[in-house]
DNA sequence: CTGTATCCGAGAGGATACTG
DNA sequence: CAGTATCCTCTCGGATACAG
């Protein structure tokens, strides 16, 4: 019996977890807080040039709702605050870490997609 | 060095590939193919409740036209079509184990948030 | 520095009807 | 059976401005 993934009685909660790193930049985030990297508000936009402050703090605040990130206010001017995976959020390490290998498998199963063309 | 993320090398392809996986059905998808399993068009139907025909057959294009399923169509009628992982999608399953362990492993972090009603 | 508020366009996704 | 076509809605996500 190989069955790891059993429909009727693991779907409904995986597909509720699996909701959580929906959206186009929760993943990335992730990847930026992977193996315990602590990352500032203005790191992330630096880190992430392509998101906007908008996305920024309402992905951050959905992925700390979900219990997957911590925020850490310090009550000082300017403002600081910091960003670390929880206990959980931790647990998804090696998911994103099976994630990255498989983005790097690419290669190996579609080689040179975009063919090298310094030969010509 | 423990660093496995470096965003300046691996971010471009990496966000590529991520991509591959967004959208609301995509992982459904797949973990109904994990493991070797293939599935038919109305399988999925069946297997996937709340999708809509025009979703199914969207994210099941999109996923064979970016090489991680496999379609193949039987030659008659009435029509049959299977869908399979292609290798590279089958180097995805470990992924998707991760995933589904860390799904469950939510209950270990956050137990009973909806606690048991069936004491009252 | 770390956000929030508002407006806006694009596209994701749903419902329904139709086809080879 | 396995889709496609169309329409419609709603949310996602970007840009900009403002605030503690």
């Amino acid at each position: 019996m190989r069955r790891i993934y059993t429909p009727t009685s693991a779907a409904s909660g995986v597909e509720d977890v699996l909701k959580m790193l929906e959206g186009r930049w929760k993943l990335i985030i992730l990847f930026h807080l992977f193996d315990g990297n602590v990352q500032r508000y203005s790191d992330f936009e630096k880190l992430i040039p392509g998101i906007s402050q908008k996305m920024l703090a309402q992905q951050l605040r959905q992925l700390e709702a979900d219990g997957i990130v911590a925020r850490k206010v310090y009550p000082q001017v300017p403002p600081k605050v910091e960003y670390r995976l929880t206990e959980w959020g931790q647990a998804l390490c090696p998911a994103l870490d099976a994630l990255l290998k498989w983005a790097e498998q690419k290669e190996a199963f579609h080689p040179s997609e975009h063919a090298d063309d310094a030969s010509a």
